[in-house]
DNA sequence: ATCTAGTGGTCGG
DNA sequence: ACCACTAGAT
């Protein structure tokens, strides 16, 4: 509920998204739930004869059980606050894809790099509690489609990421992210490069990999999702009539309508398929029984009095931590320009309150050493974050910062990697001997770039690609386009560590809650969905690695990558806080992505409504309110908040950022209808405290 | 020297 | 899920 605060804060509405049921494909990579199901048993049993049979049995017992419950807690919470959410049937990352898709979430927020590899248009990864993230735009990260091979640069981005090993399929043995790009480069279609590989026989390939292959892309692209709209099941991407979906069990049965419809309001498991039932005040109960003990008990018994006194005082702060996000308009008051404080430390924002997740970690043996690797192609975006020597190359930002250029100063040391990183692919691709005629010089990495960039289309290298990309393209493109933006983030889940918890049997491991923002329907905001899920035991595919090779590429390119400063809006905080100290700084110019699409929505509901401000007393003495508010959230401190009008301008740094206080729509964030932004809408606090 | 595979940690009082 | 790091194979 921290994130949700934090989204709407930002003028952001969030949809959340949560995991459905196993699909069987995952099951064969994974191992099958039964499978797993024996493997938690047998830890059971081994736990059992070292000792401590109770304990590991009960943990065990109590993942599994948790997760319905928790995700129902969450929802039922998202109801009262009126925030969108939605079960999916299957995986949340389809689902999210195609509320994207759909236009009914402008953003996806997620650390989960296959969102890519379905298709997202929109990711920001990386968010941390104040919303800072790293925003990766799929058409940065293959420009080719321009060439009119729509369609085949997502066809070879997914070939790549499934062969270099992905949920749905192991990757051959010594295959990684590196080869599969060479391979796909190379021969480009699956089914040669398969020949190839058994060909020169280095590698083994199962004799059925092909088949398997084509099962993982077919899971990527038809994967059951449920359509908010609609009010029923349909596929990601709807099949053609060359696919006959009765023949392909693996990506998932096909639900009744009325129950995808119970699932996805979270009324019934999306496993067992049974009804939730949930447990009377669940999370009091088991406070005030502890409590109550406590009273009645003769304190004589042993427990320290002072035990008591601990659990009293953190009530107090679960308190405060709720309201960290709100503004308060009220508390406001322009009146006293309070000194200005730095943010630098930001204690206790945090936190957040969820009480209620106990947070057990099971962090136990068993599920770990079963976990998949990680997929490849995450290594793309883990560069990404800390990166931010990275910046230098993408001046991109978009709307801003000039300022910005140089990194070093402030960045911190550059990280030895990261020049690897990014060239990870071109060397890659400087190897083979297409490119080597091209580019006899061996590595021009930054600096040569733009003006081959055709011949490197042609070549249909991505780095190159990446990098021949105008930088302000992206700019350009999105100025026009204001139309959809998606935020995706990925709360912070209820769930635990990984709870093998199906009813079945083993529980998969973590079946995670997905969050998605929504954009409004209403022109008020958008919805960034937001992906919850924990650690899970799954290690990351390969796909991950991409991910962060790719968006070095990417980020010259338009990308933009915010994270923590590089991107410019990441940057912007970063700076910010830097140079918050001297006010006139005015970090302005940069705009984390949150910030922007807040802000975009603001400027849509404007528009749209053409009302004056919704949000009343704001726009203009914000500055002043936004410190005095400080002492409730000074974390905020340090980032502006968004403004139509700072957007507008980016060019103008000058100071005066105001912040606008979000669009806090209270009532109605799904209804597309939409509801007019009511005149006179205030931001109603009340309702988010816990009061 | 490059890449893949495996392992531990992640938060927050 | 990711991320950082390390060891092993090429
Ligand atoms: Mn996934």
């Amino acid at each position: 509920m921290h994130r949700v605060r934090m989204f709407r804060y930002y003028g952001v509405t969030p949809y959340l998204v949560f995991d459905g049921d196993y699909l069987p494909s995952k099951a064969k990579t994974e191992s099958s739930r039964e499978k797993r199901r024996e493997e938690s048993k047998k830890i059971g049993v081994e736990l059992l004869r070292a000792g401590k049979p109770s304990q590991a049995f009960a943990e065990l017992q109590k993942a599994i059980d948790v997760t319905p419950e928790m995700a129902r807690h969450l929802i039922d919470e998202l109801k009262k606050a009126e925030v969108p959410y939605v079960v999916a049937p299957y995986e949340a990352d389809a689902q999210l894809v195609y509320l994207e898709r759909q236009g009914l979430i402008s953003a996806i927020v997620s650390e989960d790099s296959d969102l890519l590899v379905f298709g997202a248009k929109r990711l920001l990864t990386k968010m941390d509690q104040h919303g800072q993230c790293v925003e990766i735009n799929r058409r940065d990260f293959c420009a080719v489609r321009e060439v009119s091979l729509t369609g085949w640069t997502d066809n070879e981005f997914r070939h790549m990421a499934i062969f270099s090993g992905c949920d749905y399929l192991d990757s051959v043995n010594n295959i990684g992210l590196k080869t599969a790009y060479r391979l796909i480069r190379k021969h480009k279609t699956p089914e040669r490069v398969i020949k190839m590989l058994r060909f020169d026989g280095k590698h083994q390939v199962p004799e059925s990999y092909l088949e398997d292959f084509k099962q993982a892309e077919l899971t990527f692209l038809h994967q059951r999702v449920f359509c908010p709209t609609k009010q029923d099941i349909v596929f990601l991407t709807e099949p053609g009539p060359a696919v006959n979906v009765d023949k392909m069990p693996f990506i998932g049965a096909p639900v009744e309508t009325e129950l995808a419809r119970c699932i996805a309001a979270g009324d019934f498991n999306p496993i067992t398929k049974q009804r939730i039932v949930v447990p009377p005040s669940p999370g009091k109960r088991r406070i005030s029984q502890a409590l109550a003990p406590a009273s009645g008990v003769p304190r004589s018994l042993g427990k320290p009095i002072t035990e008591y006194f601990a659990d009293a005082r953190r009530i107090p702060l679960g308190e405060m931590d709720p309201n960290c996000f709100n503004v308060d308009n009220n508390n406001v008051a322009e009146e006293a320009p309070r000194p200005v404080v730095f943010p630098l430390p930001r204690p206790y924002l945090d936190g957040a309150g969820e009480p209620t997740v106990p947070t057990r970690r099971y962090t136990s043996n068993s599920a770990r050493t079963l976990r998949r690797q990680t997929e490849p192609v995450s290594r793309l975006l883990a560069d990404m974050g800390h990166s931010e020597s990275s910046q230098h190359r993408r001046q991109t930002a978009g709307p801003v910062i000039q300022v910005y250029q140089d990194p070093t100063s402030s960045a911190r040391p550059p990280k030895k990697a990261r020049l690897c990183e990014e060239s990870a692919f071109e060397e890659v691709v400087n190897k083979t001997p297409e490119r080597s005629k091209f580019f006899s010089s061996a590595k021009q990495k930054r600096p040569a770039k733009k003006k081959v960039d055709q011949n490197l289309m042609s070549d249909d290298s991505i780095d190159e690609v990446f990098r021949s990309l105008p930088e302000f393209a992206w700019r350009a493109e999105k100025a026009p386009k204001r139309s959809e933006e998606i935020t995706i983030f990925e709360s912070p889940s209820p769930k635990k560590s990984n709870e093998e918890s199906l009813p079945a049997a083993e529980g998969q491991d973590g079946h995670v809650d997905e969050l998605v923002e929504v954009p409004a329907s209403s022109p008020i905001q958008q919805t960034p969905a937001v992906e919850s899920r924990d650690h899970n035991p799954t290690p990351m595919t390969p796909l991950g690695e991409l991910l962060k090779e790719f968006s070095y590429g990417t980020t010259r390119a338009r990308t933009r990558i915010v994270h923590g400063l590089p991107t410019p809006a990441s940057s912007a905080q970063q700076a910010a806080i830097s140079k918050s100290i001297c006010p006139a700084a005015s970090q302005t110019a940069l705009l984390t992505p949150l910030q922007r699409i807040g802000a975009r929505a603001l400027h849509r509901a404007k528009s749209a409504s053409r009302l004056p401000t919704p949000r009343t007393p704001m726009s203009s003495g914000s500055r002043s309110g936004h410190f005095n508010s400080l002492p409730v959230n000074p974390a905020f401190v340090p980032l502006p908040k968004v403004d139509l009008e700072e957007v507008a301008a980016l060019n103008k740094p000058v100071g005066s950022e105001d912040q606008i206080i979000p669009e806090s729509d209270d009532e109605n964030n799904e209804d597309e209808g939409g509801r007019a932004p009511g005149p006179g809408r205030r931001l109603n606090l009340s309702r988010f405290r816990y009061a």
